[in-house]
DNA sequence: GTCTATATTTCGATAGAC
DNA sequence: GTCTATCGAAATATAGAC
């Protein structure tokens, strides 16, 4: 994961890969039969840390309401795992890649789709639509931008303060509290 | 550029690159000296655009104001170079790397390094920086977010829109007018 | 479960003709 | 400025012993 997150997957070689473990080569293909099967593991977790989500998302109508909550849940995952989203991130184009050779598996469904198709629904404002792509970005921003530049700050604190902005963006189009 | 958009610098052959131009691979060496090379020449693309900003973040304080200033000017660009900013996005660790090789050359002082530089600056309040981060990650989440979801927006409502957000994050935390 | 040794493919880059 | 032909290196993956 640091590998494929620091040089990128396709920059990344098995050899490294067994360097950095301190065996050989031959012995990761015991665990696991290919490099992309390594990249799927690793998705494979992050997968599994948005099927809460996913299962919210089935068929409603995706309000900024509903959006909120959800990038609460979810951001609070990207605090846990940091390390994890980063790497996805970071190798978006081999992640597509390996989405492309597995299209058979419909069991597979991705929480990325469905945010995709959320934020492309014309049935949506559009207005609506970019909040929703801009909150998550600033919480990628928050947590990720260059590299890791808050790394060394404590999650509870990053968390806090990027639940505000974020809150804020999806939140203040609404009308004045009566109280 | 679009090659290495979509499937990453490091998936990309040079007899890809060949094909999709219509001449044989020899050809492109003609033109540049290595793969790297045409990579660079993209990177330098960027960095001509940025160099404007670079100069007003030159050794002075950067407060929110002066923030939100920079971004909407590099947010103009953005939209004006969509595809450009989205092949550097998203080819992160080849870029890192490309700066890693050429680290003697004083002269190329990156943009990007002054914005890091910016976000670590612990003489600024965490919460300034992380709205900083945030608004870029907004602006980034806007306009690329899942790959380019609002790609067949108009880019002058999408600059609006996204004008909007940003300054909503950066802006929200001051006092209400007193108009 | 891990090793040494190796098969096979593909890559970036070059030689040299035109 | 572009081509055909090819080099050498490095990659993924496998064979087979222990």
């Amino acid at each position: 994961m640091d590998l494929f997150t620091d040089q990128g997957f396709d920059a990344t070689s098995m050899r490294e890969i067994a360097e950095r473990l301190g065996i050989s080569k031959p012995a990761i293909y015991y665990h696991f039969a290919s490099k992309e099967e390594i990249l799927m593991a690793l998705h494979m977790r992050l997968h599994q840390l948005g099927k809460a989500a996913l299962a919210r998302l089935a068929g409603q109508t995706v309000t900024l309401q509903l959006w909120e909550s959800l990038l609460n849940e979810v951001l609070d995952q990207m605090v846990a795992q940091r390390k994890l989203f980063l790497m996805h991130e970071r190798n978006q184009a081999a992640m597509e890649k390996l989405h492309r050779l597995r299209e058979h598996d419909q069991s597979h469904e991705d929480l990325e789709q469905r945010l995709r198709h959320a934020l492309t629904d014309p049935s949506l404002p559009l207005g609506d639509r970019v909040r929703m792509a801009c909150s998550l970005g600033a919480a990628f921003g928050g947590l990720f931008m260059f590299g890791n530049a808050f790394e060394d700050v404590p999650g509870a604190d990053l968390r806090s303060l990027i639940g505000g902005v974020v809150h804020g963006i999806v939140a203040d189009h609404s009308q004045p509290s009566p109280s």
